[in-house]
DNA sequence: CGCCAGTTTGACCAAGATCAACGCAAGTGG
DNA sequence: CCACTTGCGTTGATCTTGGTCAAACTGGCG
C-alpha cells in the first residue's frame, strides 16, 4: 500500500508574490477583517507546490484566498495522512509552536495570504475584535479535527466517503453537486482508506444512483438525503 | 460491537463544590497562573459522573486539578469515541461555540476548576500573559488532535496501543511504568479499536516481554525502546 | 460464597488492504 | 498526426487485520 504521491516541484523561484496592501481580498470570511490584509503578503503557488514543509520554522500562518491547499504528514515508510483540505477563506498553519509537524502543499494552483507571527501577536494585543476572530478560527479547526477523529475512529468506508462528499458540498454551499479538486489518493489519505476502496465506494454510490459523475472530479447528487443518512448513520 | 459502557450516575446533587478563592492549586502547569483561580469554581466529581453532556450550553471551560476526565461522543447506535483523556493540569471544554458536541465524564473521582466564559473573556482582554497561555492551551489541543488523526487514520492496532502507552507515560513523566485509570473499553474507544483487540495486543506485548502487568491497570515497561519503536514505526 | 463487572482468550468472519491488470485521457516526440 | 508514455482511475481476485460472538477467568463486594 501507500504508493507514490505526486512529487513536488520544489522550485521556490516560481513563487510569484506581491504585497497585498492595497488589494481587496474577495473571500466571504474575510469581510470586515481588512486588518490582516495590512500585515499579510499575498503569494501564488502552482499545483503540488510546497507551501511549507515538516521541520520548517513555524513563523507565520496563512489564509487561503483562492484554490485548494492540503495539510499533511508523511511517514518514512510512505504512509501519509492529510489532516485537512483548505479552501478560500480557511486559515491554516497556526498549529506549530516551533517546528512544523505538518507540511502544506497546493492541491490546485492557489493564492494564499502569508501572515507573520510577530505582527499577528501585535495585532492580537491591540485589536480585540481581531483577537476574537482568530480565537474563533482556532476553535473551528479544533472542532473540525475532533469530528474527523470520530470519522477515522468509528466510521465505515461508505460512511467516510459519504460524509466527505456532504461536508465538501456544504463548505462550498452547493447542494446538488460537489467538485473534488484533489486526487483519489488525496481523498484516501484524508479518510484513512486506500485509493481502491475510495473508488469502489464511489462506484457503489453510482450503481445505487446516489450520485452521478460527469467526470472523475465532479460528483452530482442524485439522492442527497440518502447520502446524508449514510454519512450520519 | 460496541456494547454497554459504564452507565453514568446522573445524580447532580452529589457534586461537592466550593469556591476556590483562597486555595492554591497544586499542578505544575498552573504555576504563575493564579489569575484563573480567582475566576474559577472548584468542583468534585465521582467516578463515571457526567461533567457536561452533548447538547449542554457551552458557557464555560475547565481545568483538571486531580483525577482523570474523558471527553467523548456517543452515536445513537452505540458507537462511541473518546477524543481525549485529561489529567491534572489539562484544560478541556473550550471546543464549543454554542452547544456542546462532546460530553465530559470523570474516569476516576476528580476535582476540576470550572471557568465561566464571560469572566474568561474579560481576563483575556486585560491580561495578555493569560491570553497567551490560553492560546497555547488551544494550540496544544489542536496539535494533540492532529497527531491522533494520524494514529486513527494510518496506524495498526499494535502501533496505536504502543503509542498510547508511551504517550501516557510521557505525560505522567514516568519512564518505567504507566497507570491506566480508564477501562479497556475506554482505551478501545479512544484508539478506534475493540476491547478484545486492545486486550490481545497487550497480551502480545506481555508475551514478547515488552511490558509486565502487576494488575490490569498498571503496566511496567520491560523494553521501552522496542515499544517506542513500534509506536513510531 | 456467589454475583457482577471488567478482562482475557479462542474460533470464526468480514471489511477493507494488497496485488495485479486494464482503461483512459493528456502530453511528448518522432 | 499518430505511436508511445505517463499518471490517474477503475475493477477483480485474494489475503490479512481486526471485528464479532461466545465462553472462561478474575477480583471486589454484599
Amino acid at each position: 500500500m501507500y504508493r507514490q504521491h505526486a512529487n513536488l516541484s520544489l522550485d521556490a523561484a516560481s513563487q510569484v508574490w506581491q504585497q497585498a496592501s492595497a488589494e481587496i481580498v474577495r473571500s466571504g470570511q474575510l469581510d470586515g477583517l481588512i486588518a490582516i490584509e495590512r500585515i499579510g503578503t499575498r503569494m501564488r503557488f502552482f499545483r503540488d507546490q510546497e507551501i511549507y514543509a515538516e521541520g520548517d520554522q513555524g513563523t507565520c500562518w496563512f489564509k487561503v484566498i483562492s484554490g485548494t491547499v492540503r495539510i499533511s504528514k508523511l511517514l518514512a515508510d510512505g504512509r501519509r495522512h492529510i489532516t485537512e483540505f483548505c479552501f478560500a477563506g480557511d486559515s491554516f498553519g497556526f498549529d506549530a509552536f516551533e517546528e512544523r509537524v505538518f507540511s502544506a502543499e497546493a492541491v490546485t494552483d492557489a493564492t494564499v495570504l502569508r501572515l507573520p507571527r510577530g505582527a499577528t501577536e501585535r495585532l492580537i494585543e491591540e485589536d480585540p475584535v481581531f483577537a476574537r476572530h482568530l480565537r474563533g478560527e482556532m476553535l473551528r479547526s479544533l472542532d473540525a479535527a475532533q469530528h474527523r477523529l470520530f470519522l477515522l475512529g468509528r466510521m465505515t468506508a461508505c460512511e467516510r466517503v459519504a460524509a466527505f462528499l456532504v461536508e465538501l458540498s456544504e463548505r462550498h454551499d452547493t447542494r446538488h453537486r460537489v467538485d473534488l479538486p484533489m486526487s483519489r489518493c488525496d481523498i484516501a489519505d484524508h479518510l484513512g482508506l486506500t485509493v481502491e476502496t475510495v473508488c469502489r465506494v464511489l462506484s457503489d454510490f453510482k450503481r445505487r444512483r446516489l450520485i452521478a459523475a460527469p467526470n472523475a472530479h465532479r460528483m452530482e447528487f442524485l439522492d442527497r438525503e440518502a447520502l446524508t443518512a449514510i454519512a450520519e448513520h
